[in-house]
Order: structure tokens, then C-alpha cells, then sequence
DNA sequence: TCGATAATTCCATCATTGTAGAATTGTCGT
DNA sequence: ACGACAATTCTACAATGATGGAATTATCGA
């Protein structure tokens, strides 16, 4: 992961829907949510939604699908993990204190770790 | 932690010299840096590095301690760890997905692992 | 106490981002 | 094809954030 990336993602998290829609979709997990009912869940206006949703997407944070006439967003967790990674890259100059590798959280669709 | 605390964490992240400065003290480890040091490392003007590292600590990601006429600044491991768990907090609805607990990335002051 | 260096605050400028109503596009059921 | 609903784009407006030079505060060595 690059600098840039990262920072994109990390952006689009520090902002309070794009927060809320993403643990959101984190805790519902891979089969993920139609956007009127993050909406409905969330309390947030529509095109105010499809902004934060295009935010997150564009940050490779959450991914889309269509179903119907449904889009339905689910949260992008190896790309999460792969932000954790970046952020703890090296700590401590690769000393002790580092437990090796990041969780991996929900390996989304490809092998399991 | 609560969701404003993230947010102030993640913006502070989100944004190229911050995110530079952060990197750099969290492989430099506990030991830390003097201001000085990072602007001489990163090319930062010193005031720009002074409203950056403000920045940091406002969001509890560095920590800082005086030694002589030097400022010398640190990673806020621990607060980075819990900032991570509350990302992927109960990920999938806490469902098989998740492996357990985030790593302690160099236990802070106390032991070291 | 004085010069030198470390660090921060002040300040003005510039750029980016959040917000949500209205209009638009796309998909479904009949 | 038509009405209903899902979702996105368009468009201003408001608010926040980044930048770096200059001045300021604080600490050291001699």
C-alpha cells in the first residue's frame, strides 16, 4: 500500500457517516447492505449518502454490487487490513515489541489468510 | 473509545506530512525523536511540523516529553491499538471471521510483551 | 547575562470538503 | 409503457484545514 492510498482511506474514515456507514457494514459483514437501508439505519439524506458512499468506494473501503434495483455495499476488510498493516509497518524499528502480522479480519472472498 | 476520538485520530492521519511524521515514530519506537529531528528528516518547515505534531497530540497518536531544550515526541502505541480494534470492532457481528485481538504493537511504557 | 538554537504561536492566504434539495437515471412490477 | 421506488449527479453554500514566514518564548553553553 502506498502513502497515497492510505491517506485516501484514511480521509474517508475521518468523517463521521463515512465512520458510522463503515463499522456499519463491518459488523454486518461480506452480505453487506442496500444503500436505503444504511440510510434508514443511519439517518442520513440520500445524496448525502451516495457522496460518502462514493468516498468510501473510491477509498477502496467498501465494494458494491447490484441486486435488483438495490445497490448493496459491503465493507472491503482485506483492504482494511492491509491500512492496519501500513499504519503499524515496521514499529519499532522490527524489535520485540511487534506481534508479526495483523489480524485478518473476515478474509473476504479469496483463501482464508 | 468513542467515535469523535476516532475521528480526530483518523484525520489527523489523513493528511501526507502528518501521516510521514506518525510512520516515522511509530519505527523509531518508544525512544522518540526531537522536533528538530523529524523536520530535519521529513523536510518540514518548523512551523508547519509544530501545527502538525499539535495535531498528533491533540489526537493522542504521539506523545511528548521535554528534555533539555529539546521536544522529544513518540507514538502513542497503545491509543494507535485501541484506535485499530475499533475499526474492526465486532467485525461480521463478531462471527468466526475475526481473530480475536488486535496485536499490542510495543506494549507502551509498561513491559515489553 | 548574552548569543545561539529549539520550538511554538500568530496570521493571512489558499484549497478542500461536507451538506442536502432538486433534477436525473435506472430498475422493478403490472 | 407507466407509476413507484432506488440511487446517483448536479449545484451552491458553508465550514474547515493546510501552509509557511515572522515574531515570540524557552533553554542551553560560556
Amino acid at each position: 500500500m502506498q502513502t497515497k492510498e492510505a491517506i485516501t482511506a484514511l480521509a474517508a474514515l475521518a468523517q463521521e457517516s463515512r465512520l458510522a456507514i463503515f463499522r456499519l457494514l463491518v459488523q454486518i459483514g461480506p452480505q453487506g447492505l442496500a444503500a436505503s437501508k444504511i440510510a434508514e439505519m443511519l439517518g442520513v439524506p440520500p445524496s448525502s449518502l451516495s457522496f460518502h458512499l462514493k468516498e468510501l468506494s473510491h477509498a477502496d473501503l467498501v465494494m458494491s454490487r447490484q441486486v435488483g434495483r438495490f445497490v448493496i455495499y459491503s465493507a472491503n476488510i482485506a483492504n482494511m487490513n492491509t491500512l492496519l498493516s501500513f499504519l503499524t509497518e515496521n514499529c519499532c524499528g522490527g524489535n520485540p515489541c511487534f506481534a508479526t502480522a495483523m489480524p485478518n479480519c473476515c478474509d473476504t472472498e479469496s483463501s482464508t489468510n
